[in-house]
DNA sequence: TATTGTTATACTCTATAACTATA
DNA sequence: TATAGTTATAGAGTATAACAATA
């Protein structure tokens, strides 16, 4: 159950494609992640709504789904996690929607959550040089705008 | 249950973070080629480890899993299901473990499924030149190996 | 003792459908 | 009619634990 068994060197057919590349690297970089947010209390997705709730005060829940690609459904009980433990609170903007505020709590765990991510990204781009992860973010964002243009979810 | 509403435009707290973003691209990526594998009868997941046994043959499950960290556990299913589909056959090594063949059937498959990676990959990287598709698969080359260093699961 | 293959199980993430209430 | 919020549910993907058989 451990699989650290040390062989094989097998040739890797998906090497070509970038596609397949992208979700072996963010699969590995989620799974280097994930204790360190679940020390928290946090998986990554419910990190990310906290911050874009902080950054982005008094909207709907239905805009931070949108903005993140978390279908209404899904970011429901995400936000009704988040309030109970009064992470954030709700202001009624009208009879059906409310407005998502952070509370001075939930601003406490935001900085320890963007100081995960932060840290994680130093290791993941620990390699490269400033120019090196220039030019890498750069082609992503080329890569990105590309996709929504066509792609359901970005 | 459509979101396809216009609006917004939030500030993204999440773009400094190259890991994030890299979540979210390969998420996007996924859910664009998930559909045209499913036609065939077959997930991304399933779909590598068809490709990865023709590639490289008389491996066993283990072997091919740790490839592509899949666990022991979770690859079980999935090879049997290929055999099911007379896809794939086992030759016995020992008492224990089984060398992995892919039959002439499996051949076929495998043939649609290297077409469905690339013509998606085409689009991926469509508004990409050649020299920064180089470039950003040299890039990706670094963090990878940066990751396998640490991460569990490359 | 360690590895292989397997089953059972649980959690995360994502997806659709259906519902109520409000715009 | 369209949108907001909610609940129920299902399918992938991934994780651990435990087991029998074999190395």
């Amino acid at each position: 159950m451990n699989d650290k068994h040390i062989d094989d060197e097998l040739t890797d057919p998906l090497e070509p494609w970038l596609g397949y590349r992208l979700r072996r690297i963010s699969a590995a970089a989620m799974a280097d992640v994930g204790p360190l947010l679940a020390r928290e209390g946090f998986t990554a997705s419910l990190a990310a709504v906290l911050l874009m709730i902080e950054a982005n005060p008094g909207r709907t829940q239905a805009q931070i789904g949108r903005a993140l690609a978390i279908k209404r459904a899904n970011i429901a009980p995400m936000i009704a996690r988040l309030e109970r433990d009064e992470l954030i609170l709700k202001e009624s903007i009208d009879g059906r929607s409310f407005g998502l505020i952070i509370t001075a709590r939930g601003e406490s765990v935001t900085k320890k959550l963007a100081d995960v991510f932060s840290s994680h990204d130093e290791d993941l781009l620990g390699s490269l040089s400033a120019a090196e992860r220039t030019q890498l973010r750069k082609l992503m964002e080329k890569v990105r705008h590309a996709q929504s243009g066509r792609s359901s979810s970005v």
